[in-house]
DNA sequence: TTGTATGGGTTTTTT
DNA sequence: ACCCATACAA
């Protein structure tokens, strides 16, 4: 499946793409006779969910319980016991990560076979049915796949035509708003501004319908779209879903606690004939409900499945009693749950070990050495993770590893495709592709800088709004009809005539030679490589691993698809590495060995989702911090920091409410003098804040204070000692700034006015009186 | 038209 | 701290 290249961008086909055609002759006979040898080592529990094979199946499964082997064995189990071609079979995901997993997992048990099945992730799904059907939407079927960023562009554009205050109303709020309407699948004929949420007084709706229609002359979706326009398609032309329906016999859904409503009514509608559908979830680790997830769609399986078969999986193969004792206290919390109980036959282990550190760079020291401690002791880096609430945090590590020589790997960090110079090659490429791509126009027609402003841009707007053509027509239009003067002419016909070159041979040659042509062709790879900045270098190197990457592809169609839904920078999959990923890229995975920093108020819980959703936002939170327990399997370190660069601002925290949740007999504690400590001060934040979020709040406030003071009387880190009582006219010193006055003083921050950096705003831990 | 300076608003999590 | 939009100079 994977090439073999040295280097490895992510940039693997998707076999879901391209299996269908092969899919229909009957190459491949179905499975010889089985044992089932297969079915060795399954519990009761487990096996009961393989072996459920018609009919509707419900799997409750706990983290570590072996869903992922039951939904393998399961699959593996149809073929081999029903009279079943693997295309007949659909199994959904919602990671391509996963995805992989399971094809290969698969592949190990049913062999070859296994790359038949129609496996992918539901928005891979989705693209799949909208290109093959992508008229009777109104699309082309070489639509393109519109990435959050150009969203976001486009929708301000809107924003700005429409006289809307894109101050007063942000773009990105109108952008969840829609989202928020595609994940319920609703069109915008189907919502009121009554639903708008008050965008933009009550003008959401409108702008949804003319976001709509215009993605739909940019012929282009978004992400909602790859789910609703295949609904769309099914509610509208009963034949095409029927033909569906026929198609997949059995169905498997893989984490379905975090379907949203689209997502669900997509696979009601596909399993309505057969109806053998089997949904794996787990309420507790719910925790996309910001992306319109309803884990209401789990307990609403046996309503919509009358005589659905429900199995529990409470059986933990992974972790060690004490992480799954201290993980299974912090949920306990949580009212909202169907409510399991998991147990382990697995040895005590060693507790959860609990720290409390003075800051972020200490606390990611301190994490640096418990890895290399493990190391000595034959961890591989490969099974230890760090596992960040925002992705943020993640800077602190990779600065840290890369002075201790810790070699790491950021998953999801940011994507080699979000890099500026190949989203830029990817906006050439996405306008030979596609004319109509006026967002990509927009973002290349002046770069390298060809003199064409945004004078020009307006003017090609014009022609194109008059003759209903895209910028790139309308470029080609002016050019042949002399429409421009001068330089900007000689600029657009070069624009125009390079344009057209490219599009004649990118039929011809491959997507790879393409990207040659165009980099030396439009002048780009050259702007780098004049360029004398630090990073241009690194700039053009990307741009040569990209011509790299695309000779993994055939068309660029195909390309472009993949950049949008499953490119990632997993590189160097070989080399040893301690991955660093967010808790939400975390789920699924499991380690030895798991570092959950960042355990404060106001970043976990995080405040911002605390503001908008209360405590509905705080139990999904609680099932997060669950999710990031339960990924370990030997030993798991928690650890918050008194003090914490935000915004280049220095905030100082207090522990986490879910940190005095853990239970005390699953814990060890390991205090630093001084600091905050869960024992001398567990009355701090043990207040009912479950039920009260703004009691706790104020509570917070009050305490930090006195928290502070502490702190800064007590500590010996940076660079501070005892300074409780500097005032307005003070002399002081600053390590970084050198000595100034005190000129104001607010709380523990300071105003200093140094006598060489300037005036700033300091806290009063780092500096030192004199 | 391009480049620089300044000020304001801002960052959760992802297919 | 960073990204952005706007303003003004070249």
């Amino acid at each position: 499946m994977r090439s073999g290249t040295k280097r490895d961008h992510g940039l693997y086909h998707d076999v879901m793409e391209d299996n269908f055609d092969i899919a229909n002759f009957d190459a491949l006979p179905s499975q010889a006779a089985p044992s089932t040898e297969y079915l060795d080592g399954l519990n009761e529990g487990q096996l009961a969910a393989v072996e459920a094979v018609d009919g509707p199946v419900l799997v409750l499964a706990g983290a570590g319980t072996g869903k992922t082997r039951v939904l393998i064995t399961r699959l593996a189990h149809i073929l081999y016991t029903r009279n079943i071609k693997p295309w007949e079979i659909l199994a959904v995901t919602f990671t391509n990560k996963a995805a992989q997993e399971m094809r290969e997992r698969t592949a190990a048990i049913i062999g070859p076979s296994a790359i038949e099945i129609k496996l992918g992730t539901f928005h891979a799904l989705g693209v799949w049915l909208l290109r093959r059907h992508a008229e009777l939407v109104g699309l082309q079927t070489n639509y393109t796949i519109l990435d959050p960023d150009d969203q976001i562009r486009l929708l301000k554009q809107i924003l700005v035509e429409e006289g809307v205050d894109v101050k007063k109303w942000p773009p990105r709020g109108l952008a969840s708003v829609i989202d928020r309407w595609k994940d319920k699948g609703l069109r915008p004929e189907q919502v009121t501004s009554s639903n708008g949420e008050g965008f933009a007084h009550g003008r959401a709706a409108a702008l949804y319908k003319i976001y709509q229609a215009r993605l739909q002359t940019l012929n282009t979706c978004d992400f909602g779209d790859l789910l609703l326009h295949p609904l769309t398609l099914f509610q509208t032309h009963a034949d095409l879903l029927e033909k569906y329906q026929n198609r997949f016999k059995y169905i498997l859904v893989d984490e379905y606690q975090d379907t949203n409503v689209a997502q669900y009514l997509l696979l009601r509608l596909l399993a309505q004939k057969h109806k053998n559908i089997c949904c794996v979830g787990d309420d507790d680790q719910s925790i996309y409900g910001w992306r319109g997830a309803e884990v209401g769609n789990i307990l609403r399986f046996e309503d919509d499945f009358p005589g659905a078969a429900v199995v529990r999986l409470e059986r933990n193969y992974r972790s060690t009693a004490h992480i799954l004792g201290a993980a299974s206290g912090l949920i306990e919390k949580n009212e909202d749950r169907l409510g399991k109980t998991l147990w382990t036959e697995d040895n005590d282990g060693d507790k959860v070990t609990l720290r409390g550190i003075w800051d972020g760079k200490s606390e990611a020291r301190w994490i640096a050495d418990e890895i290399e401690t493990h190391q000595r002791k034959g961890v591989s880096l490969d099974n230890m993770a760090i596992l960040v609430r925002a992705s943020f945090q993640t800077r602190d590590f990779e600065e840290c590893f890369n002075s201790a020589g810790i070699t790491y790997r950021v998953i999801g960090g940011l994507r080699f495709y979000e890099r500026r110079e190949i989203r830029d090659v990817i906006a050439y490429l996405r306008v030979i592709n596609q004319q109509n791509d006026d967002l990509a126009f927009e973002r290349i027609y002046n770069l390298p800088k060809r003199g064409l402003g945004p004078k020009a841009l307006e003017k090609l707007r014009t022609i194109g709004r008059d003759l209903r053509l895209s910028l790139a027509q309308s470029a080609d239009y002016a050019v042949e009809h002399s429409l421009f003067k001068g330089k900007a002419l000689a600029a657009l016909a070069e624009v125009s005539k390079n344009f057209t070159g490219w599009r004649e041979q990118k039929d011809y040659i491959s997507p790879s030679e393409l990207v040659e042509m165009v980099l030396d062709g439009s002048g780009y790879l050259q702007m780098w490589k004049d360029d004398k900045s630090t990073e241009a270098e690194g700039k053009v190197e990307n741009l040569k691993e990209l011509v790299e990457a695309l000779t993994e592809y055939e068309t660029l169609n195909q390309f472009l698809e993949h950049v949008a839904l499953v490119m990632d920078n997993n590189q160097d999959i070989n080399a040893e590495m301690v991955s660093v990923m967010t808790l939400h890229a975390a789920k699924g995975l499991e380690y030895e060995v798991v570092f959950l920093p960042g355990w404060e108020e106001g970043l976990f819980p995080h405040q911002r989702a605390l503001d908008e959703n209360g405590l509905k936002a705080l139990e999904e939170e609680r099932r997060l911090a669950y999710v990031g327990i339960t990924r370990a399997k030997k030993r798991c370190y928690i650890s918050h920091a008194s003090n914490r660069q935000i915004h280049g601002q220095w905030q100082n925290s207090l522990p986490s409410r879910f940190v005095h949740e853990l239970p005390n007999e699953h814990i060890v504690e390991q205090g630093e003098a001084g600091l905050y400590s869960r024992s001398s001060n567990e009355e701090t934040v043990q207040t009912n804040w479950q039920t009260n979020t703004a009691s706790h709040l104020s509570d917070i406030l009050q305490k930090r204070a006195a928290q502070n003071k502490q702190l800064t009387d007590n500590s010996s880190k940076p660079v501070n000692s005892g300074d409780a009582g500097i005032g307005i006219g003070d002399r002081v010193f600053h390590q970084k700034f050198g000595y100034g006055r005190v000129l104001a003083k607010d709380a523990n921050k300071l105003e200093i006015a140094f006598d060489k950096a300037g005036t700033k705003k300091v806290m009063e831990n780092f500096v030192d009186p004199t």
